[in-house]
Parts: structure tokens; sequence; C-alpha cells
DNA sequence: CTTGTATTAACCGTTACGGTCAATAGGGAG
DNA sequence: CTCCCTATTGACCGTAACGGTTAATACAAG
């Protein structure tokens, strides 16, 4: 990896990085090609080369830095500092909005990495990325007030149901090729109020 | 396309088809091989060239074919002779699960299909499943039973969760590589029974 | 053995790939 | 304008993969 690349201009930097979220969100990485990131981001694919030593090399930093990104936007919206399920929820997807505005296909891309089955790939991913979100969902069961919620439902399966329709929700997004982030932020919001709404207990 | 794949031994039939619908689920059609389908059915590519005259062909054919056999099971299932919309989905729900015994990447390759690009298939696609998938909407929404739900919620909201709710969940199946019918049917009604019980209006 | 069919290995021309390198473009200093 | 340095690229390389074809084989039935 080529220091270069960080004395970028940060518009072109955010160039180059989103052309290459994208054609990783959309292939599997052995069938994504270098070519087509370069012809995506406006510059030849032997100045990619240049920035990135190879094709493994580019994939790792785009995996890293999802992650970080994602750990800081998460932590800007004080995702966790609430005991209220759906705020924190709220905080979550917002924070992942504003992420969108800047990578626009750095949520299709994460959703996809954990699930490369590229050797040389896979071990350098899922272990420290499984821990986090492990970890992440303990502390939101930890920290949420429980009693907020209607008594006859079963928590567990409320949770992953809403992950299942964030995910399912942002699949159609992305596969209809419409990733507006102002649509995608109400329409989320009117998702959750809806929940909030169906799951708190009335009193 | 050639009429001796039809006198195929149903079980080699199933087997190639299978093959087939799991290489063009896994990747978009212009990076699906089909020397893939060939291994991945245990024959040789000259002979899947000898029964489908070219890819186009074969997965035009595909296509229709999971059109037709989702018609089917859903009407074998009488998902629509009822005024229960939880029924309704149930049924809907567990067709599909039979249907993914027999065929396990069907699902998979149609929520893919629709949202293909490239043109030649484009043009064959999209018009006659959204007309389809548009007008089963409009019968569900006009046979169910609408005072059995809460009066608080908004039911188009309601309708929309719940489906990408089911995409999440599956897309989430297909992803892990963990595609256990038995195993689905039974996450699939306990959801559905969650919804019934969250989305009903108590009386 | 003969005949017809199911099946394939080997092949063809083309394209796409990851990666390299020598050459150029462009801008600032003198 | 010249010199120099860096940013950038077109052209190239060897290899592999692709869609599709064909001539040859395996095989079963009579």
């Amino acid at each position: 990896m080529n220091d270069k690349f960080f004395k970028l201009p940060l518009e072109k930097q955010r160039r180059i990085i989103n052309a290459a979220y994208k054609v990783f969100s959309e292939s599997s990485y052995k069938k994504a090609p270098m070519s087509e990131i370069a012809d995506e981001s406006g510059i030849s694919k032997a100045l990619l080369f240049h920035y990135f030593t190879n094709k493994k090399e580019l994939y790792l930093y785009l995996w890293a830095n999802a992650i970080e990104m994602t750990r800081k936007a998460v932590a800007e919206y004080k995702t966790l500092e609430t005991d209220d399920f759906f705020e924190m929820l709220k905080r979550s997807l917002l924070s992942k909005c504003s992420l969108m505005r800047e990578y626009p296909h750095l949520y299709a891309f994460s959703l996809r990495a954990y699930y490369e089955t590229t050797p040389e790939i896979q071990n350098s991913i899922q272990e420290n990325f499984n821990d986090v979100s492990k970890a992440s969902e303990m502390i939101v069961f930890e920290k949420m007030d429980i009693l907020k919620f209607r008594k006859d439902i079963d928590i567990k399966t409320m949770y992953a149901e809403i992950f299942y329709a964030v995910d399912g929700y942002m699949l159609k997004k992305y596969r209809s090729n419409c990733i507006i982030p102002d649509e995608i932020e109400k329409e989320i919001i009117v998702l959750i109020d809806f929940w909030k709404k169906v799951y708190t207990q009335e009193v």
C-alpha cells in the first residue's frame, strides 16, 4: 500500500474507495475486476495498482476501513448512550445513513464481505468482525430497558426480526440500485416508529 | 432447447437445474460460467450445451420454470383461499419451503433474476413478473380481513416490513450457505406466529 | 459385430484478468 | 524556454477463463 494514496485530495480518495466498494459489493472477490474499479473511479488501472500493491491489499484495506468508519459513526451518534432500545436502533441506523452519504456502497460491501469464501480473504475477515458484532449485541441487551416492551413478546425474536427486516430493506434498495440517503433515512424512521409503536408496552 | 433433456431421468434433470439455479444465484448472468454449472451437476460442459443451445436459453428456461413452479406451489397450498392474512402468509411461505426441498436455490435465483441488468436478459424478465406480483398483492389486500388487525397500525407498512424481514432472513440463510428446509420451515413458523401475535387485535 | 445414441475430451477463437513498465503529461523552479 | 520531478497512463505480458463446437469415444440394444 502506497502512502501517496493518502496524500491525494480527499475527494479523489473517496472516489476510488467508493468505486471499489461498489464493484466488490456487486460480485464476489474473485469475480470483481480491478479494471472495473479503475474505470468507475475515472483513473487508469496502472494508477490503481500504483496505490494498492494488489487486489487483496485493496480489499483488506476496504474491510478495515469499513469496520473503523462504522465504529466511528456509531460512536459519534452516541448509539449506546441510552437505555431505550428503539432510540439505540434509530441512532445506529441514522449513523449508517450518514456514512452512506459519503460511502454509498460501504453497507452493501460489509454485508457481502462477511460471507466471502475466497480462502485468502476469509481468514483475515470473519473472526474479528464476529467478535465485534457479538460483543455489541451483548452490550445492547445489557443496556436496554426491558420493561418498556410488551410483556407477551419474545425479545430475541423481535431483535432478530428487526435486523432481518433492515437487511431485507437495504437489499432491495441496493438491488434496485436506488441509494438515496435522504429517502432511506425517512423510510427507516417510519419503520422504527412503526416498531416502537408495535412492540412497546401501552400504559 | 433439446427435447432429449425432458426424456432424462427426473433425478438427473433436477440435478442439472439445481446446479444452474445455484450458479446463477451466486453471480450475475454475465459472470456465471456454464462450465461451473456442468461441474456442479456432474456432467460435461459439452452435454450441457447439447441440452441447452446456449447460456441465454438455459437462463430463460430457468426463469420460466421458476415462475411456473412457484405459481403451482402457491396454488397447491391454497394460499389465497382464506381471508386470514397470517394464514395466507404461512401457506405462501410453506409452499416456498416445499419447493425448496426439491429446488434449494430457486428462491435465491428468483430474488436475483428480477434485478438482472444484462440487457438481453432484462427485457425478457421484468415485465411479466412485476405484473404477476403486483396482481397477487392486490388480491391479498382485497381478500384479507382487515378487522383482525390492531387498529393503530398501518397495514401497508406492516406488509412491507414483513416482506423485508422474509427476504432478509432468506438472504442470511443463503449467504451463510445453510439451506435446510426443515429448519427454515420451523423458524419461519416462529416468525409468523410472532407477527400474528403482535399485529392481531386483542379481543 | 453393427448400429444408433449418450457422452465427453480436446479444441477453437476471443476475451478478460492481475500485474508491469516504459513512456508521457504536466507543473513548478530557474 | 529548459530542466526536473512527480502523477499518470497506454500498451503490453502471460495466463486463465469463457461460450460454444466437433470429432471421437463409450455404451447399450439388437
